[in-house]
DNA sequence: GGCACCTGCTAACTTTCCTTGGCATGTGCA
DNA sequence: TGCACATGCCAAGGAAAGTTAGCAGGTGCC
């Protein structure tokens, strides 16, 4: 086993769009160091904390960070997130092979179909 | 050292959001076979050589490929584009230390200045 | 000359993404 | 009760990307 897993197709296009942003890269940058909530996270990335939550909630669709709820001791809920381990290995090898298990949503037809 | 050059945050966030594209990948995948010419590879994709060629301009801006113009035995002036051995891998600490370097558009400061 | 192939560019439309601002809810504390 | 902190959602405008269609140029061959 390697370490980076076989990428499907639309997961690999759907992870590179999320990463391919500079908020969100400083965001799993940010979350790398430490785990932060979501107002806090926001004062420290000196940005607005819906701009924050909408590139949360796209972090968390690809699988790279993760959320979890908690309690502060003054009873406060505070969203923590976290980033999750991942390895991307990105290689002309390795987008070939992801390239086969493509959805294609142009014309809706399977891998491996010719036109 | 590694093999994996170390990236600036610019030039991750471009490389990122080149590949970021199903048809671009494709096109990645289909080069990483064997190179081709324009029209050529328009016809093996299934996509326009207008389309093709906007893609390809931006996978030849991010260095992912690169284009060779050559003649053809007829006479035919041909450009062929082979993809570039690139290696890249992804991880926290990697996009960490590449955020360090990120040009800020939006307030235009220096890196490393404190907010 | 006309057809088939190759190359490139630009204008314009459509779609998607990014961003902001406002509103609603809940807690603890002076 | 009012303020400060936390959470979330939704609507709307602006910016950027994707896509198409059309035009213009070049060569070889029947």
């Amino acid at each position: 086993m390697s370490t980076a897993p076989p990428p499907t197709g639309d997961d690999l296009v759907r992870v590179l769009a999320t990463l391919a942003n500079p908020h969100r890269l400083r965001v799993v940058a940010a979350l790398a160091r430490e785990r932060a909530y979501v107002s806090g996270l926001a004062r420290q990335l000196g940005i607005s904390r819906a701009l924050l939550q909408v590139h949360l909630r796209k972090l968390a669709a690809a699988g790279l960070v993760t959320a979890r709820l908690e309690l502060s001791e003054d009873g406060k809920a505070m969203n923590y997130y976290e980033v999750e381990p991942f390895v991307l290995t990105l290689t002309p090898a390795v987008i070939a092979a992801a390239v086969e298990t493509l959805t294609v949503p142009d014309s809706g037809e399977q891998p491996g179909a010719q036109r």
